[in-house]
DNA sequence: CGAGACACGTGATGC
DNA sequence: TGCATCACGTGTCTC
């Protein structure tokens, strides 16, 4: 909050990392032979994503932070590696009171977005008000954002702690998190944060961060050092082929170094069709001429859209990831800096590709119900339906829907889909499903059109786009659900259900008694004190046998608390009415746990509580048993 | 249980009806003119199984019990109409200790069943030791089972009382049923059954159960009464055809009355599909003659497939059902008894036919894990499977396989679809569901097979079921958990399980308070009674009974005051400590005028103050005779 | 290889 | 009329 009062500041004040590396000549990230765990860079963000949204609790963001090295010094760094973000369920529901301090924070942040925003779209549209920010960005969005600036040097801050002894870290509570020896941990304390941990890796450490209050598990420690051992994946992935980047993002392996990548971007009309938002290339796009059966240009156009479309918040998180590993290294240089994204410097000097990146932080920002990063977001809204409806670009259209109904057909995306051959099932089955949507065939391209909807209408496309974020809705629960119940034995929706069921059931029984207990507690805290007082000798009882008990002088009292009763009874001295009430309870077997017997002159006062065990007695049961019992039976 | 005691009676002794019918000549049932809601026979068990499955809280059984008309002396009688049987959570889970008593009440209930079993199949293949019921028979289930011999006249029990003054009943809590007006409340009771519910419908009464404890809801009844008004399915069902009973039984249509049975029954191969676990049917079916293109041969064994396979438990319970019909009229015969089966009497010579009922009746007993009538069982073990598949009789696998792909696509299925247009969308779609399964073409026949497997092997064919049970049980879990949440505010998936999670976190915060609430109460509580209790700390204080009493960690001090005594007793809780020492008071005419019991944890601390009227004691006689008195005499 | 689990596309249906 | 929900059949993967 207080981080950015300075409202004047040029934006990018705020992206300042928070240790001083600009310097420092590191080694430039994405050389393979210092760092083959960099090249595992799309599964990172699966990993983290996987880790988040697989966790019992709800984390709100991981980030998973690079180790590199500096060859001259020898220093070690480390740096945004890759982040995660999910947000919390408090940035949605609670809306936050709108000060007139946090007004001004938030449009200090919406206006670094926005001019992030024309700064890279600007260069070919120009600064738009449809780009306008419209949502709010949340303390967590914000400090999540933030924290690709950072970078902590030879084991400084809470991960380089983390990093240096090798040891996890695990700090909840805000007091706590006040009190840490890291400026970073302190400044996500004041932006909300409750809970956070740093778990280090081989090549990295990652960091989780929840608004919520979370205790220390070993579960997701073992998740953690399961998901990022990456031996598993080597392994796995070197048998399919080379360790080159083309194997992880392989609509973008032919324009990999030198190559024209013109291959993808020389066709606006597929432009278009991977940007539902961006109005300027909208507007172009339908006049264009027909997409050529160029089979390198079609698999790429299917694979763009598939990304951007099935999955955005990941494509998002890349653009942004690999639009901030640059920053690192030319951080001074920043004019440049937002448009050198490229597919990790490759590209530098094109125009359109920055654009993409551009379009899909817009996406994000306009279609978010929420924020800036969520993960629900609506990848199409209604503009940007029509204009691909409406376009009759029959062979765009297919290439959209078509390839997701057979992502993994073929043999490749089996071998990938091993990659942490771990026993935990929701693992690895997120991690299939992830990849399932995201890994396709780079060479392989003979079934491009999957199954055609049967009738023409277009209808269908966006039927399979909301069935899609239904069912991810869905799983979205199952996940909060798994999240919230214990002891969730087999990982599989229909146990997990039952033994939320059970779980409710349990807690249900034990809240019930739980309350009757802290009744009678009460209760028996009220008698005992107004026992220790003078007892009051009162006469409006309620009620209790009326007849018979007028006569007698009796009245009984019976008051039912779940398995617990309360019996009063009233009535005259000297006929062993204890003796009797206390062998009709016996007979009856209510255990006494708790009685008091007192005469004031000529009347008899007795309270008992009782416990039903083995037999349960309603209300009229048991007071006219009693009754019976002690006024009929002058037996012992 | 201890009805069923007696080891060597008849298994017919189990069932007799409760009501004393059986001479008097009550009106067939299945007259189509006396009784029209009766025809909805097959409907009756899907709106029950709906009723039951689609209920909020969790029912054990459902029955109809119809009402029929004595022609003669005008008596009304309501009598076995149909049942659902689901089974409850804690006959499942909790395994029931055994106890002698309970063994031989299992070893009856099993025999009852075995020797049912070999009654039926006996006539064919005689009693084999596969036959053998392995599986525990549950109270519910047993109550269930014999729930089907029972009947009541002229208003008579609670579902005559409902059908005669046409309110509804609700008795909920295991002691209201226990003192309730009708035997087979009681009996229920005694079989765990914690609540049940009677309501009156158009012709008959819907009889709810539950081993749990629910309370009333309007809810349920409105179903109830939605689910059995009779006129709406009149109206839908009289614009499709007839209203013979060919409409609901399609495959036995044509053998109605006096037609020959043959039809159905003369190629064992055919009997060999639809039973996929006999081993005496299954061993003669593969030398026969494939099955001949007949058109009605061919729709017969498709239906049969359809209803034996996919919903067993429908299959099962109609058997048992048309068996139990026939009981109710002849009783006393009961070499007959268990062989009339035959589709409402019409057949009952042929030896195949019982054969099918036997046969759903052991798969039911073989495959489900817990229970006899459980739900969730699978169509066909590997024995059966291994002889369909080997059989190479491809038009009868086609037959099995190719209906339910397109259940509803013909207009006829629609038509019975509407069958109830209530407003709950629930109750709709799974009328629809269960209909759209089962409901079939009687006459039209052009499309007998929908859509074949895109490859040869019959794999899809189990793999469909077996995605229909797993979409089904997870159905399930999901109504269970709508049962367990309160407040569900819209019936769909999402928000259910959305729900669930904030009650669940709601109850756990609660919990948590409450506990804490709990212990700071007692500590209070503490606190008070210790200050309460002024420490004794004079002198003539007796420490009575050191030697026994430190072995039963009994303790007894009496003080002595002039004319009265302070009694403190210290022991452990449960053995009705107070009854024992105030009987032993008033045995010694000490009059009580102050007692104070409280327990804490294990302990219990008495504390009396005692008036010496007529007898004077010491104080060693005093404590002395308590003592003895107290821990010697179990007597009151 | 078969059983179970899951996600997907698709048609139907209710608001 | 769209939009959401649902059940279904199917393909795929894992154990």
């Amino acid at each position: 909050m207080n981080l950015w009062t300075d409202d004047n500041a040029s934006m990018m004040e705020a992206f300042l990392p928070a240790a001083d590396v600009h310097g420092l000549p590191w080694t430039p990230i994405g050389t393979p032979t210092q760092m083959p765990a960099f090249f595992t860079q799309e599964t990172l963000q699966q990993r983290l994503q996987i880790l988040i949204e697989g966790a019992r609790e709800s984390w709100a963001y991981a980030i998973f932070w690079q180790s590199s090295v500096d060859v001259g010094s020898g220093a070690m760094l480390l740096g945004w590696g890759d982040g995660y973000y999910k947000g919390s369920e408090d940035d949605k529901s609670k809306r936050r009171e709108k000060t007139a301090a946090s007004m001004a924070e938030q449009e200090h942040r919406k206006r670094v977005l926005r001019e992030l925003n024309s700064l890279i779209s600007g260069a070919a549209t120009g600064y738009s008000p449809d780009d306008a920010v419209e949502e709010e960005v949340t303390d967590t969005e914000w400090f999540f954002l933030v924290s690709m600036t950072q970078s902590f040097v030879n084991g400084a801050g809470l991960p380089g702690q983390a990093f240096f002894t090798g040891a996890p870290t695990w700090i909840a509570g805000r007091d706590r998190l006040a009190v840490a020896p890291c400026e970073r941990v302190r400044q996500a304390q004041t932006f909300g944060i409750q809970t956070m941990a740093c778990v280090p890796v081989g090549s990295g450490v990652v960091e989780l961060g929840s608004t919520e209050l979370i205790f220390h598990s070993a579960d997701i420690m073992n998740k953690v050092k399961i998901l990022f051992s990456f031996n598993n994946l080597e392994s796995s992935t070197t048998a399919t082929g080379s360790w080159l980047p083309s194997q992880l993002f392989p609509q973008q392996a032919p324009n990999h170094g030198e190559t024209d990548p013109s291959m993808w971007i020389s066709d606006p009309s597929i432009v278009e069709i991977k940007d539902p938002v961006s109005p300027s290339t909208a507007e172009i796009s339908p006049s264009k001429s027909p997409i050529p059966d160029n089979p390198s240009t079609s698999s790429l156009t299917e694979n763009r859209n598939l990304s951007s479309i099935q999955q955005p918040q990941q494509n998002y998180r890349q653009s942004l990831d690999q639009q901030q590993r640059p920053c690192q290294q030319s951080l001074y240089n920043n004019e440049f800096n937002f448009t050198d994204f490229g597919l990790n410097g490759a590209v530098t000097s094109q125009t359109f590709k920055p654009e993409h990146a551009v379009v899909n932080l817009a996406e994000s920002k306009r279609n978010s119900s929420s924020g800036f990063f969520h993960k629900k977001q609506i990848p199409g809204d209604k503009k940007s339906k029509a204009t691909t409806s409406r376009g009759s670009n029959e062979e765009g259209m297919l290439s959209f829907s078509s390839t997701p109904a057979h992502p993994v057909s073929a043999g490749q995306g089996k071998a990938s889909t091993t990659i942490a051959d771990s026993d935990h099932s929701d693992i690895e089955a997120s991690v299939r499903e992830a990849e399932s949507s995201r890994v396709v065939e780079p060479e392989k391209r003979p079934r491009k059109r999957g199954r055609k909807p049967a009738n023409g209408r277009e209808e269908p496309l966006n039927h399979v786009e909301a069935e899609r974020m239904r069912r991810e809705k869905l799983n979205q629960r199952f996940y909060a659900l798994r999240a919230v119940v214990p002891n969730v034995s087999k990982m599989d929706k229909a146990s997990l259900l039952g033994d939320a069921i059970t779980y409710i059931n349990d807690m249900r029984s034990k809240l019930e008694s739980l309350e009757s207990e802290k009744e009678g507690l009460e209760a028996q805290l009220q008698t005992v004190k107004s026992a220790a007082l003078p007892p009051p000798a009162n006469e409006q009882v309620v009620n209790a046998m009326s007849g018979k008990g007028r006569t007698t002088g009796m009245e009984i009292e019976v008051k039912l608390l779940g398995g617990e009763a309360m019996i009063r009874v009233q009535c005259q001295r000297g006929n062993h009415t204890a003796a009797r009430l206390m062998s009709a309870l016996k007979d009856m077997d209510l255990e006494v746990y708790y009685a008091s017997v007192s005469v004031v002159k000529e009347l008899m006062i007795l309270q008992v509580t009782v416990k039903m065990a083995s037999r349960r007695y309603t209300q009229e049961q048991l007071s006219s048993v009693l009754f019976t019992c002690i006024t009929d039976s002058p037996r012992h």
